[in-house]
RNA sequence: GGCGCGGUAGCUCAGCUGGUUAGAGCGCUCGACUCAUAAUCGAGAGGUCGGGAGUUCAAGUCUCCCCCACGCCA
């Protein structure tokens, strides 16, 4: 059997904030198609590093664990574990699941600031912030508030006021407080800050964006606004005065000035990417990373895909690179970059700050991963923002999991146990019906590979859903429960066949629905099955005698009951 | 206000570089089947492709203006 020559694919899932369980609509912008792309390419035979972790640092994470009462780093160990929990939950099958709050992380961010610093392209500025002596630090913009200058509302925060939606600066705010202690006892203090030198980059970020010709448009769009718009692309602080984060070094060294100062989370959170490759390598007891990472040590033959939403896309396409590219060192460069819209719920966002919509552990909760999974994906928000409604979901997942596939399983498996036992039947050769399909799968497997290698996400689930429907047409057409009155052995060939669709629908659906893919492996005594080379070989691996079982039903319907009590039960917001 | 992405059948969406009677799934109507989770399969109805003007032999598909929704930024 000829053996493609085995590519290797790294894949990272923009990597979730620390405080807190993430809703659905964040889940399908990257973690969830991240998965799927890593699933698939495993099930080509490629070599995939899958990566993901918690981005742990910055003011927001100090402020939950200081509402949780505990200290910072003890709450974003245990809020790693819970996210890791439910990302096994959702069988997002991560290789690794690091933290950006790694002593590799540590190193490797330090490491970058101090080649930056080398090549001249990190600059010190002073500036003005505002400081709280009740809290016994500096407040970043968002964490004053005070009466906004142009409407009079008396909670507007130092970046913008959300009541007349004007962008503010903290100095602006008439009677100005601390959003965390409420104090008013504030003061202006210069501080000094590290900028990276974005701008002196533009040039080259911006032929870089260029040559990615297949990019989905939303992420070149994205960028090119940033490199163009106004001044066109500006230097950005990377530090800040806060506790928990990574201490400014300039590489090993101390950085004179900076001293007590963190890098900003910005900064530190892509670089997270590259250091979880350090924390997998560490967990394997000693891997070599840096073949996945640094193209003078092995990796310029890897391909490279980021998932994120677009929120994250200024900083995939700008920020991280201009790290890179300033670093002057020869690290993996993105390939391909995919980006999501937003997915809505229920005619508005899903919110994690107003706790609007449903979130990752109360979605296991009611349902199985597989459900959530094949829905979100088929429906995920590719070329625009998409909606998730209780009755879209419900329909969505009733016709194309139960009744399509879960019920083909059923009626497969059921007849030929009343007819032939739980064997797979012998005797009976293929007729045209037979060599139709063949030939149809063929052509509908080939559409499905190149769906799923160009991660065009909701046209491959409807491919797959399309081989799912051509079994029942099959079966409609070659009426095994008709032919067995006549002609015993064309039925069980009809029936032969239909038990390896099956097998051959578990490996196909395996990246979607892990959990009843592997069912249905189960039932069929297969333990390990290879992507088909062929419809017509696929269809050969279980021979007549083979043993098997009928499986529980894969899917269970949502009835309308379910649906209305969850509609009501996730209409408020989370408390 | 500027910019970005959209506005295609009741619903969710496909429609590449302009070219025969505009497609899919769901929903709906009718029919077939009865192995199966009242599942499946087939057929059908349903759209002046947001509005207007223009370019062209020919425009959802290009240009301009306008309207609407969403998002980002000032």
């Amino acid at each position: 059997m000829r053996r493609p020559i085995m590519q290797r694919h790294l894949i990272t899932s923009a990597i979730p904030y620390i405080n807190g369980i993430k809703h659905l609509g964040n889940l399908v912008g990257s973690q969830l198609p991240a998965d799927l792309y890593a699933r698939y390419q495993r099930a080509r035979g490629n070599e995939v590093l899958f990566l993901c972790a918690t981005d742990e640092h910055g003011t927001p994470a100090e402020l939950a664990a200081a509402k949780a009462g505990k200290p910072v780093a003890e709450y974003c160990a245990e809020m790693h574990a819970v996210q890791s929990e439910i990302a096994k939950g959702f069988r997002l099958s991560f290789d690794h699941f690091g933290r950006s709050s790694s002593t590799h992380n540590h190193a490797l961010t330090q490491h970058f600031a101090g080649r930056l610093a080398d090549a001249g392209l990190i600059r010190e500025v002073t500036e003005k912030q505002v400081y709280s002596h009740a809290d016994g630090r500096f407040l970043p913009d968002r964490y004053i508030e005070g009466t906004c200058p142009n409407c009079g509302y008396d909670k507007a925060r130092g970046d913008q006021c959300e009541n007349c939606t004007k962008q503010l600066d903290p100095t602006d705010l008439i009677d100005p407080r601390s959003a965390i202690s409420g104090s008013t006892d504030l003061e202006v203090r210069e501080t000094k800050h590290l900028y990276l030198r974005q701008s002196a980059l533009k040039d080259d970020l911006d032929a870089w964006i260029d040559s990615k010709t297949d990019w989905p448009v939303l992420t070149t769009s994205i960028a090119k606004k940033w490199l163009h718009d106004g001044d066109g692309l500006q230097d950005r602080g990377i530090t800040r005065d806060l506790d928990w984060g990574i201490p400014v070094r300039r590489g090993d060294d101390d950085w004179p000035g900076m001293e007590g100062k963190v890098f900003y989370v910005w900064f530190d959170a892509p670089i997270e990417y590259i250091a979880c490759a350090g924390e997998w390598a560490d967990a394997q007891g000693g891997a070599d990373w840096e073949r996945w990472w640094r193209t003078d040590k092995g990796a310029d033959d890897v391909r490279y895909t980021q998932f994120m939403g677009k929120d994250n896309v200024p900083f995939h396409t700008l920020s991280f690179p201009a790290t890179i590219l300033g670093s002057g060192e020869p690290w993996k460069m993105v390939d391909h970059l995919k980006s999501f819209n937003y997915l809505n719920y229920d005619g508005g966002q899903f919110s994690t700050s107003q706790g609007r919509g449903v979130f990752m552990d109360q979605a296991l909760d009611i349902l199985p991963a597989d459900y959530w999974r094949w829905w979100l994906l088929s429906n995920c928000p590719e070329t625009s923002d998409s909606e998730f409604t209780w009755e879209l979901f419900q329909q969505g997942v009733n016709k194309d999991l139960a009744d399509v596939l879960g019920n083909f399983v059923s009626r497969v498996t059921k007849f030929c146990r009343s007819k032939f036992g739980e064997t797979v039947p012998n005797g009976g050769a293929y007729g045209t019906a037979e060599n139709a399909l063949i030939d149809d799968l063929d052509k509908r497997i080939a559409r499905y590979a190149a769906f799923m290698e160009a991660m065009e996400v909701r046209k491959a689930a409807q491919e797959l859903r399309a081989i799912w429907v051509s079994g029942n047409e099959y079966l409609q057409t070659a009426a095994p429960w008709a032919t067995i009155k006549e002609d015993q052995d064309q039925a069980a060939m009809q029936i032969r066949l239909g038990l390896n669709l099956i097998a051959l629908y578990a490996v196909l659906s395996a990246p979607f629905i892990p959990d009843a893919a592997a069912q249905m492996m189960h039932a069929l005594g297969q333990k390990q099955m290879d992507w088909p080379d062929t419809a017509a070989d696929a269809l050969n691996r279980l021979p007549a005698g083979h043993l098997f079982t009928v499986p529980d039903n894969l899917f269970a319907k949502i009835s309308d009951e379910d649906r209305s009590a969850w509609q009501d039960r996730f209409s408020g917001i989370r408390t």
